[in-house]
DNA sequence: CCATTAACGACTTTATGTATCCATAATAAC
DNA sequence: GTTATTATGGATACATAAAGTCGTTAATGG
């Protein structure tokens, strides 16, 4: 079990919004070379972002990404949902007749983590980052 | 990111040993059929747990597996991680020059859910299904 | 010796992630 | 309006891992 490329992708785009120039959009071409990965490999993922309703797109020249929401309003847990969907980690494929016990342990444990992603911003690495 | 569904079959099967009769070996063919999984996969599994340490196996005529510890001492996340490794469920892939600040909040959230999956262990289970 | 049972390796199949290419649509600048 | 720019979408290829099967070997009890 992994977290897949594409979520790192995502998040590493994302945290270069934040601290990019407000309101001024970004396009996919200059955050592919930041992190070293195809145009349009790097498009799909930005696309999920947008539809996640996180981040704005505008084509056409000097289009690109921008924030939708404020960035303290942006936690880690929404952008891995936005790119791994929001499915839990442990579905019991075992057919017992009443509730799987197991299943309900393991999917506690995932709200302990979720719970953190919720609560971190990528606005708290923002800030980590100027002061370095 | 899923849990592999070997990882499922593997706590099921350890909560079958926990809930059977003291030191007496349970052969996989009977695991298996109370699963719904075929002897030869689930062995696979039964292996790997055999080669962490939490059960021991005996080959031959009436052999098959027991626990190798007491069962307040077998975690979720033992069991866990004979089964899918201990890697991280995070590797940054972007070539930054520094520590990836991304990379150690969501390392952070790995760690509460193991530090969760940690504290329950399986005989919490099997106390819980006596009562029912 | 014989039946039983775990362990191991080779293999097939299927699903998912990674990645690329090309066509299309929308917008801004001129 | 034309052109350049940029996002979106579909098709496709490739690699990797999961899921599952089969046959063989090895060890043990009766």
């Amino acid at each position: 079990m992994k977290y897949s490329q594409a979520t790192d992708y995502a998040l590493h785009a994302m945290l270069h919004l934040v601290t990019a120039v407000p309101n001024k959009p970004v396009g996919v071409q200059l955050l592919a070379e930041k992190l070293g990965v195809s145009q349009t490999y790097l498009s799909k993922m930005m696309t999920k972002l947008v539809k996640a309703g996180l981040i704005q797109s505008a084509p056409g020249a000097n289009g690109g990404y921008r924030l939708r929401r404020k960035q303290e309003e942006i936690s880690f847990l929404d952008i891995i949902h936005a790119i791994e969907g929001t499915a839990s980690l442990f579905e019991c494929s075992v057919n017992h007749g009443s509730e799987c016990l197991i299943q309900q342990v393991v999917v506690d444990a995932e709200r302990q983590m979720e719970q953190y992603l919720e609560n971190k911003k990528i606005a708290d690495l923002a800030k980590l980052m100027k002061t370095e």
